[in-house]
DNA sequence: GCAACAGCTGAATCGTGGTTCACTTCATTC
DNA sequence: GAATGAAGTGAACCACGATTCAGCTGTTGC
């Protein structure tokens, strides 16, 4: 007998995987979910169709990880300001604010994805979390308002999610196929009506947003 | 030569036609978008699938038409409320809000599918115009506020579409497929949450919201 | 070198629904 | 009641894209 896997064809094996997964992101993030069939993202990724299903139960279960891992990045950004330290919540939501909406701006075609657009059945189970995880994001933080007094009581996960949505909405019809470009100048005035809209939304006068610079 | 076509026949026409769409809506409404094949849509209406096709173009442009009318009815049922006369413009926004909620609440599967269910790229067009016409209601009203006074200068299609998202995401969960009932209790609770979202994202205070019973 | 085996290949296959169309039914006119 | 044509029928058809699989390639251990 002969043959044992080894550290080096594991590699590989780890390698081609995440070329798959690269490719799969990269395409939706490029031209949207619609535009990303097997064949496409496996000639992107430089393998054969048959290749995805050595590395994925399916297409949705590929997808699947290709959205949670986008998601989740974009959680982990809006989460690292949120979590701002020795400012208020009010500031702390307005720099959550301003980084999801930046973000999606700058990304719209992955942020449309990842949104609204239509995608099959187990890939918008995954988006469904994606959300959720927003409206507990903002929640948690609106739970910690309320608790020091600086906020007035209220439905933390409804205004939680209701946040979310909001963005969301606002930024669709810039993020939209059609909208093209005017990139910098309505960026800034959309950014600015929006986190206005979360301080109002919150029950708090602005109290002038400081500047900053995530994106 | 003999026949030509008649009263009768037109209006018997029409009425397969009617019953087409019916049984389009009805299937939306009761189990989605994703359980409305032709074949099911054809049984329910009574008719073979060949007749769906001697009526309309194609299942994109059936359903393109039962998400339209759908749709307008809910922003004329949201539109009547808001015109609501010798009434603050706050009241007004927070009666549409509460219409909107409450027949989502009431309708749950056809909101969903309305809202955010994926459809065809067809279907999803006619969606984005119904959002953009709740977009178009809010940031009216809202202009007659500013213009009036009564409100901050803001941008109002910005804010129109944001209150519109906040309803939307804050109605999705309460809507989903899993959430079934609690049926009322929590609705009225929902329902006074996002009229106080609502109103603070206006900048109003509340001023007690009158009871009233649009649904 | 060669046996053993994993990973890769991509054309062929398959499933799902939308769509078609040759035929039937039925109202209309003379 | 026979000719005419529109409306309706539903089984067959077809497009599309996900999935499979028989063979091929490259690596490993002796």
């Amino acid at each position: 007998m002969a043959y044992r896997p080894t550290e080096l064809t594991e590699a590989r094996r780890r390698a081609t995987r995440t070329g798959i997964l690269k490719a799969a992101h990269d395409q939706v993030a490029e031209a949207g979910y619609a535009s990303a069939d097997v064949k496409t993202v496996a000639a992107r990724a430089g393998v054969a169709t048959g290749t995805v299903y050595r590395h994925f139960e399916s297409k949705s279960a590929l997808f699947a990880e290709v959205f949670r891992e986008a998601a989740q990045r974009e959680l982990d950004m809006v989460a690292a300001v949120a979590a701002w330290p020795d400012r208020t919540v009010a500031e702390r939501i307005a720099a959550g604010t301003e980084t999801f909406a930046r973000r999606a701006l700058n990304a719209p075609v992955l942020a449309y994805a990842l949104l609204v657009e239509p995608v099959d059945p187990v890939v918008e189970a995954e988006r469904l979390r994606f959300r959720h995880g927003h409206h507990l994001g903002f929640a948690s933080l609106l739970d910690e308002g309320v608790a020091s007094g600086e906020l007035e009581p209220m439905d933390t996960a409804v205004v939680g999610a209701a946040l979310v949505g909001a963005l969301a909405e606002a930024l669709v019809g810039p993020l939209s196929p059609s909208f093209n470009g005017n990139s910098r100048r309505p960026h800034e005035a959309l950014v600015a009506s929006l986190v206005q809209f979360a301080l109002n939304a919150i029950h708090k006068e602005d109290a002038d947003v400081p500047e900053h610079a995530h994106a």
